[in-house]
RNA sequence: GGGCGCUUAGCUCAGUUGGUUAGAGCACUUCGUUUACACCGAAGGGGUCGGGGGUUCGAGUCCCUCAGCGCCCA
C-alpha cells in the first residue's frame, strides 16, 4: 500500500510524476482512502458550520457476536449513500454507529468457551461470568466494525455506542423506570414461550413456526359414568395436565355430555366437560382436551372457564412431580411411554400422520414450550395507538408505502411484551425485592434499602430485560438520553431510520413507540425498508445449504464499489435481490470505465495545447453532453430524493458509459485538435461532465470516485489552465458541493442526436455491406436546410462515421452519385459511393425492404392520427406523433427516389 | 383463515406520476491490434411484459379474476 506522506492529498504531489495505472487498482486504494477520509474528521457533523442543517442516521446495530453478511453491506451501501449525499449538500451528516449486546448469542459464545474449559457459568458464578463476557467483547467485538469499515462506513466512529455501556443502561434503566410508573410494566405469572436448551423466556416474536410431519393421535378419554369421549392430540404428554374437556356447544353430538365429569387417563384425575365455540367440530373428533399450563388456546380457554392450570413440565422440558409415575421423563419419552401405557389399558383408538405447526426458536432451532411462569410483561397497548396514529398521520413515512399495512396489522393485534429473560448477560431488572415486606423498589439507581420500610434485606431481580427492549431506545439513547445533551439537542429527532423489513417489529415499531412514550417525539421521520439478499436462484442464503455469499470474499475480487453499485441498482426498495456475481464483475468494469475516462482526461490535459478563449463557444456536441449532463443531474436527483436510489444509480451509469464515454470522449479528440480555444473549451467540458458525474455517484461508489476525482484535480491544477469547478477545488470529493443542474440547449442538443442517429446508421450500413472498420470512405450529405450545422461537425461526423474528410461532400442539397448506397434521416440524406463494394442487387433489396418498414410505420401513425386520439390526447403527445409521421414520409420519398433511380 | 409481494430477452434485473412497434448487464453471432479502457469498441440476433376480462384515445404501468412461486400474520 502506498504511504500517505501527508494529510493534504491521498496521491503523490506531482501529478506529472506518477502516471496513472491503466487499471484502477481498488486493492492499493480502498483502506488508504478510508483512513484519510476518518483521519481528516470527515464522517463527522463538525464538518460541517455548526449552523448547519442536520441529516442524521442511526445505524441498526449489528450484533457484538456478529460476522458481515449481506444484510450488513446492505445496509451499508443504503445509508453511507443517504449520509454522503446529505454530506455533499452541505449538511451536517451524523451516522451513529454501534453494536448490540445480543443477549442470547454472546451468552451462547462465552458458554461454549467455558464448556471447552470444562467450566461452565453455573460453577464460575454470575459475577465471573459476567466479567468473562466482558472480556469476550473486548478482544472480539471490534471486528463486526472493522468489517463495516471495509465497507466504506463513513460513520462518526468517536460517537460509537454499545447497548451494555454505561450511558446506554442508564437509559434503560430510565425507561423502564417510567414505564412502570406508568403502570404499564407488570409482573405475571403467564403462559410464555420457554426455551428449555436456553432456560429462558422468549417473545412472540422470537418463535418461528414451521409446517412439520408428526402425529395425531386419537384416544377415548373415559368419563365418570361410563363411556368415552373420543379425543385427538398432537402432544399426548400434555394429557397429564389436562383441567377440562371441551366441545363445541352447537355439537349434537356430544351437547348431552356437558357438565358430566371426564378422567384423565392413567392419573385418574377427576375434570369437567365444558362447552366453548373455540372447539371445532371438523377437527379430529371434535373434542377437545383443555391444557392451560402447555398450550396459548387451552389458556385462553381456561381464563374463560376458571378452569386449574397444572404444569406438568420443568424448565428442562423433563416431567415434574405433577405427571404422577412419570416424573423426571424428558417430554418425548414421556409421550412415548404414556401412549404404549395407554395403549395397554385400552385407551388408544388410533395414530394418523398429520402435519402440524411445530413452534421453534428463533434462535437454535429447539422446539419451544409454553410454559406457565412468572415473567416480566410491557402492556405496549397505548404505545401502539401511539405509534400507529403517527403514522397515519403522516408523521413517520413508511417507504414502500404498502408496508404500513403490515405496520397496522401487527400494531392493531398488539400483545403485551414478555421483557424478562432468564440470561446473565444483559441490563439486569432494576427490581428490587424487600425480603421483610415484600415491596419492590424500583429505581435508575442501585438502592441500598427497601424504599417502603427500609430494610437492607433487599435483592435485585435475577433476569436480564430482552435486547430489543435496549436497542428500542436506538435512537435517542445513543445522542445521550436522558441527560439533555447538545446532542439530542441537535440531532434528535433523527431523520431517516432504514433497515431489513424482516425487523420492522422486532426494532422499527419498538423504537417508534419507545420514542413517542419517551422523548415526546417520532424518533425518525421516515422509515425505508430494504428487502433480503437472497442467492442468484433467489434462495435463502443459509449455512446449511452452503450458498452463503460472503461479503468479504466479494469485496476482496471485485472491490467494495463493485459489492455496493451492485446492491443499491441491482433492486428496487422493499424487494428482495438476488445477487448475482456476474452482475458485479460488470460494475467492477463500471468503475475502471470512470478510471479511464479521467486518465484520458489528464493524458489529453497534459499533451494538447490550450488556452483559455476570450469567450467560450460551446459547440453543438458541448451543449448536447452538457444538455444531458443537466437532465440526468436533474431526474437522478429527483429519484434520490424519492428514495428511488437503484433507478438513481443506473441513470448516471447509463449516461456515463453510454453518452459520455462511448460518444463524447471519442469526439472530444476531434475538438482538441482544432486549436487551442477549442481544446480548452473541450477540456473544461470533459472536466465538468466527468467531475459532476462523480459526484453524483461518490454516494454509491465512494473509493473510485474520490481516487478518480483527487485525479482529475491534481492533473487540473498542476496543468495551470485555470479549468476548474465553479466553487474552486474541494480538498475532497467526499465534502465537495453536490451538482447543480446545469443550462440546456434543446435545440442543439436535438441536432446533435440526429447526427448521432446518421453516425450510427452509416456504421450499421457499412458493417452490412463488409467495408473495412479502418477505412475511410467518400460520402455526400444532402441535409437541406441543416446544411450549416452538419458543415460546423464535418471532422467530428467524418470522425466517428469513419468518412473521407477530404472528400466529404455537405451541401443543402446533393445529387446521388452512382453506385451509392443511401441513408435517409428525415430531411437529411447521406450517400456512400462504394466503389467495387456496392452490390447494387443487395442495396435494392435493402432499400426495398426499408421502404415497407417505413409504410407499415406510416399507416400506424396515420391511422392513430386520424382515431379520436388527435383530439383526447394532450397537443405535446399528438404533435408529436405528427412530426414523427413527417420524419417517416420524407425519409420514405427520399428512399423511393433511390430505389427508382437504381432500377 | 387474513394480508403482502413476485411472474418482462437464455440468466440476473430495470421500467419513477398510463403517452403509443419494450430497456440494461451477462450470455450469444459477426467484425475490430484507431496511443482512455480487451475490466474495451462497432454492428447484430433474441421478449404476444404469467393467462383471461375491464377502464381509457392509449395499459408492462390502473381495476377485477385465475394460475404458479415466495413471504408475513393468525
Amino acid at each position: 500500500m502506498m504511504a500517505i506522506s501527508n494529510l493534504q492529498s491521498p496521491i503523490a504531489k506531482d501529478f506529472f510524476m506518477t502516471e496513472m495505472p491503466k487499471a484502477y487498482d481498488f486493492t492499493s486504494t480502498e483502506e488508504r482512502l478510508y483512513r484519510w477520509w476518518e483521519e481528516n474528521g470527515w464522517f463527522k457533523p463538525e464538518a460541517r458550520p455548526d449552523d448547519a442543517d442536520a441529516f442524521v442516521i442511526s445505524i441498526p446495530p449489528p450484533n457484538v457476536t456478529g460476522e458481515l453478511h449481506m444484510g450488513h453491506a446492505m445496509f451499508v451501501a443504503l445509508e453511507d449513500l443517504m449520509i454522503r449525499r446529505a454530506r455533499m449538500q452541505g449538511k451536517a451528516a451524523l451516522w451513529v454507529p454501534g453494536t448490540d449486546h445480543a443477549g442470547i448469542a454472546t451468552q451462547l459464545q462465552v458458554e461454549r468457551l467455558l464448556r471447552n474449559e470444562g467450566s461452565s457459568r453455573q460453577e464460575i458464578g454470575r459475577e465471573a461470568f459476567i466479567e468473562r463476557t466482558w472480556e469476550w467483547k473486548r478482544k472480539y467485538g471490534g471486528h463486526i466494525v472493522n468489517q463495516l469499515r471495509r465497507l466504506g462506513a463513513s460513520c462518526d466512529w468517536e460517537r460509537e455506542r454499545f447497548t451494555l455501556d454505561e450511558g446506554l443502561s442508564q437509559a434503560v434503566r430510565e425507561a423502564f423506570v417510567r414505564l412502570h410508573r406508568m403502570g404499564l410494566i407488570y409482573q405475571a405469572e403467564y403462559l410464555v414461550n420457554w426455551s428449555p436448551g436456553l432456560q429462558t423466556a422468549v417473545s412472540d416474536l422470537e418463535v418461528e413456526y414451521s409446517e412439520e410431519q408428526g402425529s395425531l393421535y386419537h384416544f377415548k378419554y373415559p368419563l365418570k359414568d361410563g363411556g368415552y369421549l373420543p379425543v385427538a392430540t398432537t402432544r399426548p404428554e400434555t394429557i397429564l395436565g389436562d383441567t377440562a374437556v371441551a366441545v363445541h356447544p352447537d355439537d349434537e353430538r356430544y351437547k348431552h355430555l356437558v357438565g358430566k365429569t371426564a378422567v384423565v387417563p392413567i392419573l385418574g384425575r377427576e375434570i369437567p366437560v365444558i362447552a366453548d365455540a373455540y372447539v371445532s367440530m371438523d377437527f379430529g373428533s371434535g373434542a377437545l382436551k383443555v391444557t392451560p399450563g402447555h398450550d396459548p388456546n387451552d389458556f385462553e380457554i381456561g381464563q374463560r372457564h376458571g378452569l386449574a392450570i397444572i404444569n406438568v413440565m420443568n424448565k428442562d422440558a423433563t416431567m415434574n412431580a405433577n405427571a404422577g409415575s412419570y416424573t423426571g421423563l424428558d417430554r418425548f419419552d414421556c409421550r412415548k411411554k404414556l401412549w404404549a401405557d395407554m395403549e395397554a389399558a385400552d385407551l388408544t383408538i388410533k395414530t394418523e400422520p398429520h402435519t402440524l405447526s411445530v413452534p421453534r426458536s428463533q434462535r437454535g432451532g429447539e422446539v419451544i414450550e409454553p410454559l406457565v411462569s412468572r415473567q416480566w410483561f410491557v402492556n405496549v397497548k397505548p404505545a401502539a395507538d401511539m405509534g400507529l396514529d403517527a403514522v397515519h398521520r403522516g408523521r413517520i413515512k413508511i417507504i414502500p408505502d404498502r408496508f404500513v399495512k403490515v405496520w397496522d396489522n401487527w400494531l392493531e393485534n398488539i400483545r403485551p411484551w414478555c421483557i424478562s429473560r432468564q440470561l446473565w448477560w444483559g441490563h439486569r431488572i432494576p427490581v428490587w425485592q424487600c425480603a421483610d415486606c415484600n415491596h419492590q423498589t424500583v429505581s435508575t439507581s442501585d438502592p441500598t434499602a427497601c424504599e417502603k420500610c427500609g430494610s437492607a434485606n433487599i435483592e435485585q431481580d435475577p433476569d436480564v430485560l430482552d435486547t430489543w427492549f435496549s436497542s428500542g431506545l436506538w435512537p435517542f439513547s445513543t445522542l445521550g438520553w436522558p441527560e439533555d445533551t447538545p446532542d439530542l439537542r441537535r440531532f434528535y429527532p433523527t431523520d431517516v431510520m432504514e433497515t431489513g423489513y424482516d425487523i420492522l417489529f422486532f426494532w422499527v415499531a419498538r423504537m417508534v413507540m419507545s420514542g413517542l412514550l419517551f422523548t415526546n417525539d417520532i424518533p425518525f421521520h421516515t422509515i425505508y425498508l430494504h428487502g433480503l439478499v437472497r442467492d442468484e436462484k433467489g434462495r435463502k442464503m443459509s449455512k446449511t445449504i452452503g450458498n452463503v455469499t460472503d461479503p468479504l470474499d466479494v469485496m476482496g475480487e471485485y472491490g467494495t464499489d463493485a459489492l455496493r453499485f451492485t446492491l443499491l441498482t441491482g433492486g428496487t426498495p422493499g424487494n428482495d435481490l438476488n445477487l448475482s456475481l456476474e452482475r458485479v464483475a460488470s460494475n467492477r468494469n463500471f468503475a475502471n470505465k470512470i478510471w479511464n475516462a479521467a486518465r484520458f482526461i489528464t493524458h489529453s490535459l497534459a499533451r494538447t495545447p490550450a488556452d483559455p478563449p476570450e469567450t467560450i463557444s460551446y459547440t453543438a456536441a458541448d451543449k448536447w453532453i452538457l444538455t444531458r449532463l443537466a437532465e440526468v443531474t436533474e431526474s437522478s436527483n429527483r429519484l434520490m430524493d424519492n428514495y428511488l436510489f437503484g433507478e438513481a444509480g443506473r441513470q448516471v451509469y447509463d449516461f456515463l458509459w453510454n453518452e459520455f464515454a462511448d460518444w463524447y470522449v471519442e469526439l472530444s479528440k476531434v475538438q482538441l485538435q482544432q486549436g487551442v480555444a477549442s481544446a480548452w473549451t473541450t477540456l473544461a467540458v470533459l472536466r465538468q461532465v466527468l467531475d459532476d458525474c462523480l459526484r453524483l455517484l461518490h454516494p454509491y461508489i465512494p473509493y473510485v470516485t474520490e481516487e478518480t476525482w483527487q485525479q482529475l484535480k491534481a492533473a487540473f491544477v498542476a496543468s495551470g489552465r485555470g479549468i476548474e469547478p465553479s466553487e474552486g477545488w474541494a480538498e475532497a470529493l467526499i465534502i465537495a458541493d453536490w451538482p447543480q443542474v446545469g443550462q440546456r440547449y434543446p435545440e442543439a442538443a436535438a441536432d446533435f442526436e440526429r447526427l448521432r442517429e446518421l453516425v450510427r446508421q452509416i456504421r450499421a450500413v457499412r458493417a452490412e455491406n463488409g467495408v473495412e472498420p479502418s477505412k475511410f470512405v467518400v460520402a455526400t450529405i444532402a441535409a437541406g436546410d441543416k446544411a450549416g450545422f452538419y458543415e460546423s461537425q464535418r471532422s467530428v461526423l467524418a470522425f466517428l462515421a469513419r468518412l473521407d474528410e477530404e472528400q466529404l461532400v455537405i451541401a443543402a442539397d446533393a445529387a446521388a452519385p452512382d453506385n451509392a448506397l443511401t441513408i435517409a434521416l428525415g430531411d437529411v440524406a447521406c450517400y456512400l459511393p462504394l466503389a467495387g463494394l456496392v452490390d447494387l442487387g443487395k442495396e435494392r433489396e435493402r432499400l426495398d425492404k426499408e421502404i415497407g418498414n417505413l409504410a407499415q410505420q406510416i399507416e400506424r401513425v396515420s391511422k392513430l392520427l386520424a382515431s379520436p386520439f388527435a383530439q383526447k390526447a394532450p397537443e405535446a403527445v399528438v404533435q408529436k406523433e405528427r412530426d414523427k409521421l413527417a420524419e417517416l414520409q420524407a425519409t420514405q420519398q427520399e428512399l423511393v427516389e433511390r430505389l427508382a433511380a437504381l432500377r
